[in-house]
DNA sequence: TCATTTCCGATAATTCCAGTCAAGAATAGG
DNA sequence: CCTATTCTTGACTGGAATTATCGGAAATGA
């Protein structure tokens, strides 16, 4: 299963929606400025916030002065639920999914599980947090050449 | 990331064929035998197999009582070097490939790519005769658990 | 009321996947 | 030489997924 356009533009979207909490908490920010801010088509992204409405990482408030608002902290949303609620679980294999009716004779299903749990830990450790924390170093300890 | 049917047919044809290495080195294995013996469709075995030499992971012999052999020994073929001939270098995201001209500025790249050299740390340690192995200790009843 | 903004379903364009088909070329064995 | 076997190659197809776009409906604050 691949991670799509969707959870790529989810992560840098929920990145972007967390540098904005940073300033001011709670406060909904409408997609069209995250759209915006970051190149990306908003009628997609509506599609996208949908359903990270549903998996429970962001609240929506319609209306003027509306938006979208982190429902946890940045620091508590994984990189792994991004993808999973727009993607699925990754896998990079369906007989990581017990679709696989020979797994029990297949060595073969091993090293797919194996990449998997691999593939998980990753992801799975890394917050939306931290991408924005890296972010941040990308832009502030960047080299600075002045023309 | 999509690691496709066609890896997955190569990785278990792979085995089947250091299976038959091992009683009989270097002699040729038709492909019929292969696709038979996994259940596996002979005609989409063949496209795989054609990609597999080009890599130069086995060689062929055309021809009455001609087939496929391993190029090398099995324990020197890596499931990641198969899977880089069918599908390309796994990657979850195309920023890990230089597609991505925000890569410099984006804090999400890193995740991709993380996850990325975790997927071939996986791959890459993984060779056809350790799968070899794994499927002789599943059929001798021996329970195996791995890590 | 009105502008804003989320919500929702339909649809379209494109690409990818898994598999098939068909014709051709090389080779061993007789 | 003849023939069955086997690889080689490219085109093709049906279905599914991906990546959006469109049009409007419903909620909400000013």
């Amino acid at each position: 299963m691949n991670i799509s356009m969707k959870s790529r533009y989810a992560v840098r979207a929920l990145t972007e929606l967390s540098r904005r909490d940073e300033s001011e908490p709670g406060k909904p920010v409408p997609l069209g400025d995250i759209a915006g801010a970051r190149g990306m088509p908003l009628q997609f992204l509506e599609q996208v916030f949908a359903a990270l409405r549903r998996a429970g990482i962001v609240r929506s408030r319609r209306g003027a002065s509306g938006g979208y608002s982190l429902a946890r902290p940045a620091t508590e949303i994984t990189v792994l639920e991004v993808v999973a609620a727009l993607d699925g679980v990754p896998s990079p294999a369906e007989c990581t999914q017990g679709l696989c009716d020979r797994a029990d004779r297949c060595g073969a299903a091993s090293v797919w599980i194996e990449a998997q749990q691999a593939l998980e830990t990753v992801l799975g450790t890394t917050t939306v947090g931290d991408l924005l924390a890296r972010e941040d170093a990308l832009r502030g300890g960047a080299p600075m050449y002045h023309i």
